[in-house]
DNA sequence: CTGAAAGCGCTAACAG
DNA sequence: CTGTTAGCGCTTTCAG
């Protein structure tokens, strides 16, 4: 920048002022420093303004892994909204774990970023997650947070999810239903199965409903399907707590020789991309994924602005997608 | 850090080589400022520190678009590796566009980035290329360049996976192939095309093989999938340039009512996860994705430590993944 | 409208 | 082993 103000004949300070918007610059004068910055092709360290100014420019996304498609749409929307605003965003996967999740924090603020997008913050006790909430770098969660402590949050409607899929279910004549929920203490897939519990009680006093526990992913999926099968417990309905898990059942069904949807209705949450192209299609609950990540990255947007402080909960509707793994009972 | 110098009774300069681990400096006294450091919780800012060292701990990842599974393996691998080191990885999803590419190398390089991985380097010009090589910033790209241009490259090789989804699917009697490969001069997907053409004509003389480009995701497999089966030009075995492209085929295959692999064998490349979901699972080749993201920010890494700044090139095995989507022509 | 000067938080010679 | 002093590249009062 030196260079390039001594190139236009002016002092760096003016040179400043001109490269950025500041009015009280002489048009001329600005002009000329422009072309110098052309030619010299200058380009700023945002290191060094973001020390003077506070203000850095970078969002950070702490999310589970990066490998699950559902992830990979939200930071996505995310990106994208964060590149019209001129913002960076660094990628953070922290597998739930806390001591990952701790190191990221500490080094995103370290890095002066102006907010912070994580999917949950559930791994922290409570004294981290009030001192998070309280460091004055906007943050927001990807799940209802629930607790008393201030976060702004993004989610989809789960229990209305869980709802939805227990109401298509019932409807369809099934009584003896499964449900495959992830980790005790999800939120989201917690909030889900409360939802899903609810419905299928209201509807009908004789159904049954089995919840099992395990891994959040494909792997999750598959081996408390395996266990469920084994079992035989005559369920004719499984209700997946994501799609991934779905995906799972649908692997151990095929491994075992049952058919989706004739010998077991198969309903996921998600509706990712490859819910068209498995097969049979997955039936399941649509949520709006890149646009959880556009909502997040604007939520934070508007906290760094500084104006408003004030946490928002934006909570995005969700959609029975009907495709071909339900269908009516047959016994 | 004035703050726990003063609490310490030392200087700022002792307080920093205290924090890092400089030597010279007295045990107690390090002791001392380490407590303070604790006890007023202490987090340095790491831009102060990059503007006077000149590196950042960051690393910029440039790709098409995290959405594919592939290049969300890639990141994973590349993020964990990171974080090993200590560094920060920002998630750029460029499209291939050329635009959005430059505006990412812009804004990672006034940021200091220590390293930038690319999954392509061709939407831009030959002389943006030779400017970007030659800015001092460590580079590696995720596939042969094959240009005398020396970018350091990580990828697969995919030739060889080109020859031996050839070599199987001729073996299997296959003599009227289809290939689906995606956008023209796109790196990767025109190696393996030249790999598996060549590899057809060397195992047999009367073997056809027609060539489809289009998208190379699971939309664009689909389309050129619908296509082909419209015309009916009597193939017998598709290999599809990734997983992704394979995907759609089986997709445009259901809807078209032909059976996968009895009417149509397909192999597919890249071995992401959800080959052995699908129905029938993939026959595919593997290329190692995780390892590949490790491999490429091992080699920013070392290029960042000044040392020696010679490109590297790593190319990484591949592997014929038999599942059930191919079979003995029938005909 | 422009220049001079202070300083963001930290590291790195150079003395002592 | 520790303190003093520059300065990284930029923005931002405060004068003029």
């Amino acid at each position: 920048m030196r260079d390039i103000a001594e190139a236009a004949g002016v002092t760096i300070a003016t040179a400043s002022r001109s490269l950025n918007g500041s009015y009280g610059v002489h048009r001329l004068t600005r002009e000329r420093v422009q072309q110098a910055a052309a030619r010299l092709n200058y380009r700023p360290n945002r290191l060094a303004r973001s020390l003077v100014t506070g203000r850095s420019q970078i969002l950070g996304l702490i999310l589970s892994d990066i490998r699950n498609p559902f992830f990979a749409e939200v930071a996505r929307g995310a990106e994208d909204t964060a590149y019209a605003a001129g913002c960076d965003v660094v990628l953070c996967n922290s597998d739930l774990d806390s001591e990952r999740q701790r190191h990221y924090i500490d080094s995103l603020m370290g890095k002066n970023v102006d907010g912070i997008i994580m999917n949950s913050v559930r791994a922290l006790d409570e004294a981290e997650q009030r001192r998070l909430a309280s460091s004055g770098v906007p943050i927001v969660l990807l799940n209802s947070s629930a607790k008393k402590i201030p976060f702004s949050t993004v989610c989809a409607d789960n229990e209305r999810g869980g709802r939805l899929a227990a109401e298509y279910l019932i409807a369809l004549g099934h009584r003896h239903l499964a449900h495959l929920s992830g980790p005790r203490h999800h939120g989201n897939l917690t909030q889900r199965a409360r939802g899903f519990l609810q419905a299928v009680r209201e509807a009908s006093k004789d159904a049954t409903v089995r919840v099992l526990h395990g891994g959040h992913s494909l792997a999750g999926g598959y081996v408390m399907a395996r266990k469920l099968f084994r079992e035989r417990p005559g369920v004719t309905a499984i209700f997946a707590g994501n799609d991934a898990l779905a995906f799972g059942v649908l692997k151990a069904a095929r491994e075992c020789g049952l058919r989706v949807p004739q010998d077991v209705s198969l309903v996921g949450f998600d509706n990712v991309e490859f819910t068209t192209i498995v097969d049979p299609p997955l039936t399941t609950i649509h949520q709006a994924k890149y646009e959880m990540g556009e909502a997040a990255v604007s939520i934070l947007l508007r906290l760094a602005k500084g104006k408003d402080r004030n946490p928002e909960d934006r909570v995005l509707g969700v959609e029975l997608i009907e495709r071909e793994s339900a269908m009516k009972v047959n016994r």
